[in-house]
DNA sequence: TCGATATGCAACTATATGGTTGCAAATATA
DNA sequence: TATATTTGCAACCATATAGTTGCATATCGA
């Protein structure tokens, strides 16, 4: 389908799974789907949907036990996203302007 | 509509987004429209769209210069990413399995 | 001035996405 | 065992998204 860093960062690219993700970073304990999506006022079935797409990206991982499903966050694939930036950072503050560059040069 | 990190991380969470992106930060020089739609297989218009939503992100700068249209990469918005992943970094290696913790506690 | 080039706008299509509801199945508990 | 709780699956809906094509407009260069 799609390579890791973009369904990394398509996971976070939404407001409501960042929030999620966020939850469960914070929470001290594993949570069970239905205490999470109670901190939430979409349903039950759109929480799920969402840690799905966290799943997928290994941001979430979930442990069944009984008839409860515990989630925690797992936050180390989020040093793909480090390392994509890291090429930029170079480009942040030293950059010159490149269109001005251009331009100047053009006249 | 939808707050700052959102639309920047939705802006490169679509790989041929990030391309484009990539294509202008590595160019040494701003790139009119037609010029970047070469060197990729969807058509100009396609581009165009791509080229708004990064513009819409702040990460492409648009310059208007006769009948063409410079654009150049800006890698600062950037920076906003690494400002929410700098919170979890924290948790990268240190964090102790949640959910391990949890289930030893209970048995 | 006339043709070529660069672009924007609008309409359209297909698929993905975020959300819902209803129902069935499995597990826990009284 | 009967009932309540937790969940998954499936169908469905509305909107967003990625892409297309056609056409009009503005600018450049001969």
């Amino acid at each position: 389908m799609q390579d890791k860093i973009t369904t990394i960062l398509k996971a976070i690219a939404d407001p409501t799974r960042r929030e999620i993700f966020h939850a469960l970073v914070v929470a001290a304990t594993a949570l069970p789907i239905t205490q999470i999506s109670n901190q939430f006022e979409i349903s039950r079935q759109g929480i799920t949907k969402h840690l799905k797409t966290l799943e997928d990206a290994g941001l979430v991982e979930i442990n069944t036990k009984g008839r409860e499903r515990f989630c925690y966050a797992n936050t180390k694939p989020l040093a793909e996203i480090n390392n994509w930036l890291a090429f930029y950072e170079k480009f942040w503050d030293t950059k010159i302007n490149s269109l001005e560059q251009h331009l100047n040069k053009k006249g």
